[in-house]
DNA sequence: CGGGGCTTTGAGGCAACTCAATTCAGGTGG
DNA sequence: CCACCTGAATTGAGTTGCCTCAAAGCCCCG
């Protein structure tokens, strides 16, 4: 498709969807104009600083949201305070749970984000009408199931090390700027956020960050800033 | 829909397919008379021993299954051999990736199995011709996220002993037989593989399992039989 | 009866946790 | 501009829960 021609198709959506992050994205990207122009018509842009909480756990939610700039974190807490952190969502994901109202964990975004909010029921029903929704929701659910087994596997066997290691990996590979070398980036989690998203405690994130920082595998500025000097290096420090 | 029509309807399917557990399954269930007729002629009722491999990682697969009996383990293994059990599916799941051949885990059957297995590529026409269909996978996708997410809790948040009892909450409420009280069932699992789907090693599965027993939780029969006088006792020991 | 696999039990060590003190960066007000 | 405060991160010391290694028990099966 040549760029006169997908201007052309540009035309007939709504001004605020043609230069918005996600609009070929997951959702949106599925969608025909004229169900994205419908979309557009009962959504909302909101603009949410780190910590806000998009989706309470144990809440009835009415609305779904597609990411258009930021990192938004998915926790379960228990009745006494222990928490993780069970996906990390980047722009442009779709963050909700089809097809189930009350939602069995929280949304918040863990940087200042900018989000598209709209109704759960316009969703659920493109989604009957709309193959191509369907099957393009159905492909980010076993995404984020394969992400969630992979960390599985780093929760359950890898040492606190391996653990710190595997989420710098992770971030760096899907840090928003895309830099040449995808080498440096700011960490969106702070240590306390890490220590929820790995299952150890902040102390020990932090030791093994200096650890990480003396063996030269990375350097650190200002406490969020990575620097990964060599990605192969940092690779072989998780062991898989 | 009364008896009498349900059974004219049942004629034009295949014969194998009248009295399959999985018979009304996440994929037979959604699919036309005519569908089923088609899936069932390219499909082979396969029977398969406890710790029989059905997929292996890292492997093309090009076939699916359903399990119409027995327990299936969804397993990653590392290179070094630290190995952790990511899934467990029952009668009458789905087992398989679709959209994507290669497979990031292995599938093994936890204990003696029949499975229906059938080409990738006609279930895969199947989903982009059947709405229902792809509706219905995606519907199991995102319980096994559900599920995940729950399991990424446990394995990063509780301690040794909530995770046995999480884990022994997990297969009294899946057991097949549906005992009338739910209240005693066999393993399909050896201590070996709880160790591996908890995160932690055989020895203190075997502790934590006496502990459980000396405190009156749990009765063992035989290694593998597990009685629960009473299951709001062991629910307590999970904390949550 | 004897061997092999699985499970339990015991003793000791270590990685990660807990508690506590210190450092650091940024913001605020004098 | 500096003193102070606050919250986050680091560092240190001591403890503990789980792992490791080793031995013994149990059950099935030939």
């Amino acid at each position: 498709m040549d760029v006169a021609h997908s201007r052309v198709l540009e035309v007939g959506i709504p001004v605020a969807c043609r230069s918005c992050q996600a609009r070929h994205g997951v959702v949106c990207g599925a969608l025909s104009n004229s169900q994205l122009r419908e979309l557009g018509r009962h959504s909302l842009r909101r603009t949410v600083g780190a910590g806000c909480e998009i989706i309470a756990q144990g809440s009835e939610s009415s609305s779904y949201s597609n990411i258009m700039r930021g990192v938004v974190k998915l926790c379960k807490v228990m009745p006494d305070g222990r928490q993780q952190i069970v996906g990390l969502q980047f722009a442009p994901d779709f963050v909700g749970r089809p097809f189930v109202r009350e939602s069995t964990l929280s949304a918040e975004a863990a940087t200042d984000a900018e989000i598209c909010v709209f109704p759960c029921n316009l969703l659920d029903r493109m989604i009957s009408e709309a193959p191509e929704l369907q099957r393009s929701l159905h492909d980010q659910a076993l995404k984020e199931l394969d992400a969630a087994r992979e960390w599985m596997l780093t929760l359950g066997r890898r040492t606190a090390g391996e653990k710190v290691a595997s989420l710098l990996y992770l971030i760096a590979t899907h840090a928003e700027p895309q830099t040449a070398t995808s080498t440096d980036f700011d960490l969106p989690l702070s240590r306390a956020e890490i220590a929820d998203f790995l299952g150890m405690t902040i102390e020990t994130v932090s030791r093994q960050m200096t650890r990480l920082r003396k063996s030269g595998v990375i350097r650190i500025e200002n406490f969020r800033h990575i620097i990964v000097p060599d990605m192969d290096e940092l690779e072989r420090m998780i062991s898989a």
